[in-house]
RNA sequence: CGGGGCGUGGCGCAGCUUGGCAGCGCGCCUGCUUUGGGAGCAGGAGGUCAGAGGUUCGAAUCCUCUCGCCCCGACCA
């Protein structure tokens, strides 16, 4: 391509409301222009390079036995209906009426559809198993998008879902799947870790994250330093030490705390290490109020609590609190008429100080297990770094990063619900057990940036560039070096090389800088003072220096260049 | 949805406090010069100051409402 006749622009100046690296980068590189809030037109050049991250999806897909489909954008609202999402999806879906006076809604993901298709295809367990995919924009009304391509609300997504016989099929094909996206994210130059994750409004049980480790990222993960062990913060376990516990049979005793309503004051005027208190919070559920216990010094991680419940939890106001005589900063699971939940940091047997539902006094003595009402014991903490970890004991580092893909063991929800049942050998009639698998693919664009940049602009792994070759002449006025790049550049595109040829008659400095900022990872350069010594100058994105290559070599070089397997 | 910020030529911004000719940088057009890290000189085009209403002799500037965008939080792939 001659840069002289392509739709492509970078921008001196951007507008201060990009931050994020990435972000900065995509809009002075004439990748993306923002339309409204998480809506974005991508230009030819940033497109390209959408579509080189497709090709590397499309053909890892391939490879597992996938099969590319394609799903509509616009969808009746029975469908989600008889899912059970049409009221429940977070955020509401997107929805029009059509001239028949038909709800239709714009897709926010394909679960539906795919059901749908596989229902209507499944008859036996011969059929099984099978993995469709597609690659099809996505509308999600996000009540805030930000950080560029990052968080959005209209994106480009490859969805797969896999249909099986049994679970040991559908832990075949999560295993081919997760192999997959390792390998697509690989080849993208991308670093991942894979974590456990919750599930969230897609529903299901085993769930994993591919997390893309940077600074910026806006999910928190935790990883143990000394075994394989990752969970995003959502759904870390840890193991809960107990030392030096507490012990004895004392008779539960009234202590006077005046206006102390925080567990850090009560343990400061009781000279008590807060793992010795208990912090009682209760929340406000469809069923009632509901009291969670939990050792002082942790925290409640209300992701499990709703897991749990199957519904958001809300803080409870303080006029709920006193429809049941009960009195912030003074909570107890004693003597209480609501459910109560206690987390499993808390040692049933051992003695603790906890509140009294009296105003201005604690109790001491507080033995659960003889004490308090409860109706489960149940993991409701948020793991913190530091913390132990849950297999090893190892301690667990926090990191950031940014969600890059997502696979999900849906089970036979959907295919319930949508009709998606074969007949086994034994001439039973079953659903089919679905896996689903994400990858948002302008996101991972923005995360191989994040990851892959300095300061003059972004670094393109091969796989992924949207060209293979930055050639420049830099010196529009001389004859020789426009012939010898034009030579260059006809050679190399009959080798099938994808070049973007510089031919633009602008100044060193701008060819230079915009080659930079783009980011392909080589370019070469011919200058007058080049072809004084019979020479191209090679020099790789990420290289500190360049090298004068003859240009009876140049071609061999550039083909040792592209052959090497690093990205 | 709560808190904060912003909206002025194509892009980035100043001007608003204290009302009085619509400014700057970049980009764009023409000409000449220049050519290894975002060139120089000269000339030129381009603006309903987000929108509506109000106050005033006079509003980008003050008041009211509306719309849009960004950041933090809540929520979320």
């Amino acid at each position: 391509m001659r840069l002289s006749k392509y739709f492509w622009k970078t921008l001196r100046e951007i507008s201060s409301d990009a931050e994020m690296e990435s972000h900065k980068l995509l809009l002075k590189a004439g990748f993306i222009q923002q339309v409204t809030s998480g809506i974005f037109n991508y230009t030819p050049i940033g497109w390209k390079a959408i579509s080189k991250i497709k090709e590397v999806i499309f053909q890892e897909m391939n490879l597992a036995g996938a099969f590319e489909v394609n799903l509509p954008v616009n969808q009746p609202i029975d469908l989600w209906e008889k899912s059970g999402r049409s009221k429940t999806f977070v955020p509401p879906l997107a929805s029009f009426e059509d001239r028949r006076g038909n709800e239709m809604v714009i897709a926010p993901t394909h679960e539906e559809t795919a059901t749908f298709l596989a229902a209507s295809y499944l008859d036996s367990y011969r059929d099984l198993p099978f993995i469709i995919y597609h690659i099809q924009t996505k509308f999600r009304d996000e009540t805030r998008p930000r950080a560029g391509l990052l968080r959005v609300r209209e994106f480009e997504m490859k969805d797969a879902y896999s249909f099986d016989k049994d679970e040991e099929g559908l832990d075949d094909s999560y295993r081919t799947m997760i192999k997959t996206y390792e390998n697509i994210f690989r080849r993208c130059g991308l670093d991942v870790i894979k974590v456990e994750a919750d599930s969230g409004p897609i529903g299901g049980k085993d769930s994993s994250e591919f997390i893309s480790i940077a600074s910026s990222g806006e999910d928190t993960i935790f990883s143990c330093d000394s075994c394989d062990y990752a969970a995003n913060s959502e759904k870390a376990e840890f193991f809960k030490l107990d030392a030096d516990k507490l012990s004895g049979n004392e008779d539960i005793k009234d202590i006077e705390t005046p206006n102390i309503t925080t567990i850090k004051g009560l343990s400061k005027f009781l000279n008590l290490s807060k793992d010795k208190i208990i912090k009682t919070v209760v929340y406000k559920f469809s069923k009632g109020l509901i009291s969670v216990s939990i050792r002082g010094d942790l925290d409640i991680n209300e992701t499990k609590l709703r897991n749990y419940l199957n519904e958001d939890p809300k803080p409870a106001t303080k006029k709920d609190l006193e429809n049941h005589g009960l009195i912030e900063g003074y909570l107890s699971a004693r003597n209480i008429k609501i459910s109560s939940i206690l987390d499993d940091s808390i040692d049933i047997d051992s003695s603790y100080v906890t509140g009294s539902n009296k105003e201005n006094y604690h109790l001491k003595n507080v033995i659960p297990k003889r004490d308090l009402n409860y109706d489960e014991i149940i993991d409701v903490s948020l793991a913190q770094k530091g913390f132990n970890c849950i297999r090893c004991k190892g301690f667990l580092n926090e990191k950031r990063g940014i969600e890059v893909g997502h696979v999900f063991k849906l089970g036979t929800g959907y295919s319930e619900k949508l009709g998606a049942y074969f007949i086994d050998q034994k001439g039973n009639s079953l659903p089919s057990v679905m896996g689903c698998y994400g990858i948002g693919v302008g996101r991972l664009l923005a995360a191989v940036i994040e990851a892959r940049h300095d300061k003059k602009g972004i670094i393109f792994p091969k796989t992924i560039a949207p060209f293979q070759i930055y050639l420049i002449n830099l010196n529009n006025e001389s004859q020789e070096v426009l012939d010898k790049s034009n030579y260059l550049y006809e050679n190399l595109k009959k080798l099938n090389y994808d070049v973007l040829f510089d031919d633009r008659n602008e100044t060193p400095g701008v060819k230079l800088n915009d080659s930079d900022l783009l980011g392909i990872p080589l370019r070469l350069l011919v200058s007058k003072r080049t072809l004084s010594e019979q020479s191209v100058e090679f020099k790789p994105r990420d290289a500190e220096q360049s090298k004068l290559i003859s240009i009876e070599e140049i071609f061999q070089e550039v083909d040792r260049f592209y052959n090497s397997i690093d990205t």
